[in-house]
DNA sequence: TATGAATGAGGATTCATTCAT
DNA sequence: GATGAATGAATCCTCATTCAT
């Protein structure tokens, strides 16, 4: 049942936002009464952590792990953001906090702000650390840092997820990632 | 008075989101009793959609102005990422919504969702007209379309305005723009 | 389990009174899960009912028996008074509720009222006949009516217990009984 | 409106006890809406506490200076059972919790326990500095402490109370105050 | 027009009770 | 009989909104 609620307060949360999401609205979609949901979590502020961290836990761990085993800088930078791609077309709205640092859908969630915060910095670090050891190889263009690189990354595919999600979630958006890589790479201009 | 009004309200739905801000904060922050909001605005909801509209109104519209004047393809869309920074600076996380589509800070309300996508739409418009003079041109790289690029370049700033809102906005955002427009068309890579 | 429910249930209701005494608790106390209380009583009413019953009952038997057999004023006092005692010693906060009406440790409760009416005045009479008795003798002071003396000492002996119960139940109360009786009957000045 | 909630509140909380008033009951004893409650004070716990401070405060005080001013023991102590009694026919059963250590009436709040613990103490301190002072002038019986001796005396005006409040309140309880000191200070037995 | 107390609908949470296993 | 998860009625509390002053 944590499962199907887990399921449930994702659509919920992701659809309304942290405030907005009805403890009934929830409970309905795991097919449960609402106040069977307290036989699971303490309260609604339990279920939000529990979830964000159920869906982040395995996700940052391997993110952090596809971080460290590809050598090649562009396909390193494609596992990642094909990995998180791959997981917003999964997770969908809810997913997509994690890519901003919490405040996606009304998401932000005071009570909760340091935990995002924290996840968020461990989604930029998978990046930072491969542009890190791009940087220690002389690849990266004059005048640019690995903070600043995972930030502008990370920000590019996250606009692209957000438009993707609010075009409807036609398609797979995991299939753009090398897309959104390469393009990043090597600029927007034609050379 | 609206004028005290908007900016308690920002200042409150930029902290706390629309859910949560309440209305004895903005009415507090401008100077009055609760009740005399009502003299106003017929409603919560009509402050958020009233001041986004007015924050977005005069921004989009120069906006589109500065897309239109610049010829050079660098120098618009540096006009463009400063404009937008510029506004960050002064009215911070409350702004950022528009950027993003109407989700930063808790500001998802769906009673504005429309609005929210429709200033999201202009916004990106305005890179896009940009960036479709330029691929007329023959400038941009291949296999970019001006959409695209528009959405991964207003996502990037968005990711650079994010990680300053989180930094505590102690620098002004405004001067990043020409590095972070640059970085983007030429690319993260060394040629 | 009967057994084990009561005393579970006397500890609870002691503790915490009526209103918030949870079924959970004295399941817990009596090793049973909550679902099977109801299989020995209808519902929470019903424990606190046969519990008052059942502690009630044998109690106030011996109580009337013991006013009946002593003649001697001082004696039948003392004796009712060390049965009191003695049951606070085994019993406790929930056995205080009877000494003073139903009404010790947050244990009033509606629809039990009458019952512990019925079981006051019942406690009351013991001393009362006792009295009675004193008084066809002519042993009382002037002015005194029995229902007036039964209704202070067992006041003043339920006060004796409540300051008992505060300070931590240490010592054994049985034995104050006489020093309490005496009291009562000699007056507080000398003489 | 303070005023008429903490009249309501003491009616409610006096029959029901802290656990089962509604404060709706309240609210509708007091002419409000439930809500309008909160504008006063911030829980229903507060209220209570409020209340008990609000009827304790003032009283508590005066028994002390009552207790100072009268020399003699017999006035003394008429004077604090009048004014309790009195304070009783003015406040009926909620009152009641003071002279008893707070549970009265269903009205054992754990929260409040140390509070009524201390107003009880202080309304005995009344009581024993009386008889500490006849204790030093060689007036009472041997082997009477004065903690005893307020503890029972309490007690018994306690029990007279808590007789006269199930009777239904039909008599001033105020004018048996001297009834119950003569017969506490000279004793049930004739001499 | 400003006030701020009153309102009451709405939602989170609790917990006695039921019932399928 | 024993279990303990599911239920949902009941209640506290919040807060946008109204309105008499």
């Amino acid at each position: 049942y944590r499962r199907a609620i887990f399921d449930a307060a994702e659509r919920v949360f992701g659809a309304h936002g942290f405030a907005e999401a009805k403890m009934t609205q929830i409970a309905e979609g795991a097919g449960l009464a609402a106040g069977s949901l307290y036989n699971y979590f303490t309260n609604k502020e339990e279920i939000f952590r529990a979830l964000v961290e159920h869906r982040s836990g395995s996700f940052l761990h391997a993110l952090a792990e596809t971080a460290l085993c590809e050598d090649n800088l562009e396909h390193a930078l494609v596992a990642l953001v094909r990995s998180t791609f791959g997981e917003l077309d999964r997770h969908g709205a809810f997913f997509a906090s994690l890519m901003q640092g919490g405040a996606v859908g009304g998401n932000a969630h005071k009570p909760c702000g340091a935990m995002f915060e924290r996840n968020h910095q461990r989604f930029l670090s998978a990046f930072e650390s491969v542009f890190r050891r791009a940087a220690g190889k002389g690849q990266l263009a004059p005048g640019c840092t690995p903070d600043e690189l995972s930030v502008m990354l990370a920000g590019a595919a996250h606009g692209v997820a957000m438009a993707w999600l609010q075009s409807g979630r036609r398609t797979k958006i995991e299939e753009r990632a090398e897309q959104v890589v390469r393009l990043f790479l090597n600029g927007a201009m034609k050379r």
